[in-house]
DNA sequence: GACATTACTTACATTTTTTATAGTACCCTA
DNA sequence: TAGGGTACTATAAAAAATGTAAGTAATGTC
């Protein structure tokens, strides 16, 4: 993840896409190796960090971190900090963020089929 | 795209992930800058490669091509070649490829409501 | 004062994806 | 014989995503 350079190919054409695709727009959002893993966990409720690390076993501590943070600044996710020691945050869906419970449901089901076919 | 490095701890990740995550496994079929576009132009019927070039504009042909033989792969869409000069070469959906029809609906919609609360 | 706990951060390395550019084969037409 | 159209391929380079390893802050407990 890190930076994203606003300057490149990529970077238009993502937006280009986005902006006349919804879908594609969409997927940007949720796209990336542990968004999906992390949404559908957390369909079940809140889950702090170090919860989410335990469920998620391969994941580095520097990835759960980014892709939280991307979740947070996409509103799909709302983390909320306790002043405690040592620290205590939890992170839960926001509204939008758990409208994706079809969709991901969706993609199960749709995976499930796709796998059987091989 | 390219060849991917089946001893990376990545790819291991990808691995175990999609192996108990169904929704992860579909995510990584068509998770990928172009995918979700040329399916969901395809869903309208059978394309050729120049038209699809063509209605995406800034794609590349070697993307392009990337995008449809990893399809192609995971049976998410068909090629028929038509031995002529000049070649002509038609992509649709297959079955299973087809069924992404209403998963790429909802995120159509989604992704419409998601732009609407920015 | 050393140590444990939790949720990070930082610097750096590696891998994967995407872009850029220039070809190729084939036959038809002019 | 030159040029055009179609669907590619080859190679290199740039950019983005992911992984590795180590460190930090704060405070309560031993």
């Amino acid at each position: 993840m890190s930076k994203i350079k606003e300057t490149s190919t990529n970077f238009a054409n993502k937006q280009a896409l986005a902006d006349e695709c919804p879908e594609v727009y969409a997927a940007n959002i949720i796209g990336g190796q542990w968004s999906i893993v992390i949404c559908s966990w957390l369909i079940n409720g809140k889950l702090r960090f170090g919860e989410l690390k335990k469920l998620i076993p391969n994941i580095t501590e520097r990835m759960l971190t980014l892709q939280l943070r991307k979740l947070e600044e996409n509103k799909i996710i709302k983390r909320t900090v306790y002043a405690e020691v040592p620290p205590r945050v939890e992170y839960e869906l926001t509204e939008i963020g758990y409208d994706l419970k079809p969709i991901i449901k969706m993609l199960e089901n749709w995976g499930e089929k796709h796998k059987a076919l091989r």
